[in-house]
DNA sequence: TGGAAAACGGAACACGGTTCCGTATGTTCG
DNA sequence: CGAACATACGGAACCGTGTTCCGTTTTCCA
């Protein structure tokens, strides 16, 4: 069996999970490592401890929704639709998880070594279902095939930088245009 | 007259230009300040008098670029080939100019108040060119009007960030169906 | 040439991430 | 039950970067 962890090591990692995840809905993903020590009431060690780097701690926050994000991909393909409309409908539900968490996909776009975890985290997990979606729509001949699926999710998620600020911008237009230009 | 600057003043500004131009390119436009500083043989107060924000230098040093962009738009509806051909070149203008800046796209999409006016330069100075091919392509009828010129530079803007490492992403190519998105 | 005004340099400060180490607490075994 | 060990903790200390302050130097004009 696994090497049983101290019952306060798992109640301060579910403590720092709430605080993070609070300090996050108000502060964004940057928030201040002392801010979010200090919510939950431990020290920085022990959020250094818990979560080595910045990416393991949002990889834990936001977890389960990347996981329902990966599943309705195969549910919405199996609803009969269209398979490019299935795409698109994938395509909003992922950005609304991103302009949804302030910050987050900056922190995602980063080249920061702090974040390949979570670079490496979303891509895995996210990107398969992509493909899948972008090849579903190739084979029925609605999109013209080509396009890599790493490619679009970057630059999906770049289009979602910034769109929580500056009222003037919505990504979802932008996101429907290059929606629109896959069409063959 | 404007009251003369002292020599040494305007000594000091130029040779800052050069160095800021080169930390640029080594380290980006997040080059540290002492950096650029000790590059030019200055103390950092002397970057502070003269360009109070990162904007104002980066503005400074990309100035003339900026204004070549900028001019390129019209020069290329004049041409007389089909304004949404115009529109797609003109934006790979811009998208080179982006993705060979490092860190500048980043820079731009930054909510940062201190880049607020690196942001309003280049709307000001874009977006208008922008808005005039677009608007040249509608009439045209090769596009669906309603794209809103700011909206699009930012669009574009966005897909541009982090173009420059992570080799399996090529903006040009989101840019591209972005562009094809906007056909009628 | 003298002195006021402009500009300078670098030390000092602020702030956020990261690490270290002495202390406290949970756990296990006699 | 209690001692001893491992685990986990807290917060002070450290580092890098942006920003400001102030005593000193340089320019320039009278």
């Amino acid at each position: 069996m696994e090497t049983r962890k101290r019952a306060d090591a798992r109640r301060n990692e579910a403590t720092l999970l709430d605080a993070a995840a609070a300090a996050f809905v108000e502060a964004g993903v940057d928030a201040p490592v002392r801010d979010i020590a200090a919510r939950a009431g431990v020290g920085v060690a022990t959020i250094y401890r818990h979560f080595p780097t910045r990416a393991d701690l949002i990889v834990a926050v936001y977890r389960h929704q990347v996981e329902a994000c990966a599943e309705a991909g195969p549910a919405l393909l199996a609803e009969g639709g269209s398979p490019h409309a299935a795409l698109g409908t994938w395509i909003n539900l992922f950005v609304d998880f991103l302009v949804t968490k302030h910050g987050l996909a900056a922190a995602l776009r980063s080249d920061d070594a702090a974040f390949d975890k979570l670079h490496a985290y979303f891509l895995d997990r996210l990107v398969p279902v992509c493909a899948q979606l972008l090849d579903a729509a190739a084979e029925a001949g609605e999109i013209n095939p080509g396009t890599d699926a790493l490619e679009l999710m970057f630059g999906v998620g770049n289009l979602c930088i910034g769109a929580e600020n500056h009222p003037q911008y919505n990504a979802r237009h932008m996101v429907a245009l290059v929606i629109a230009g896959l069409r063959r």
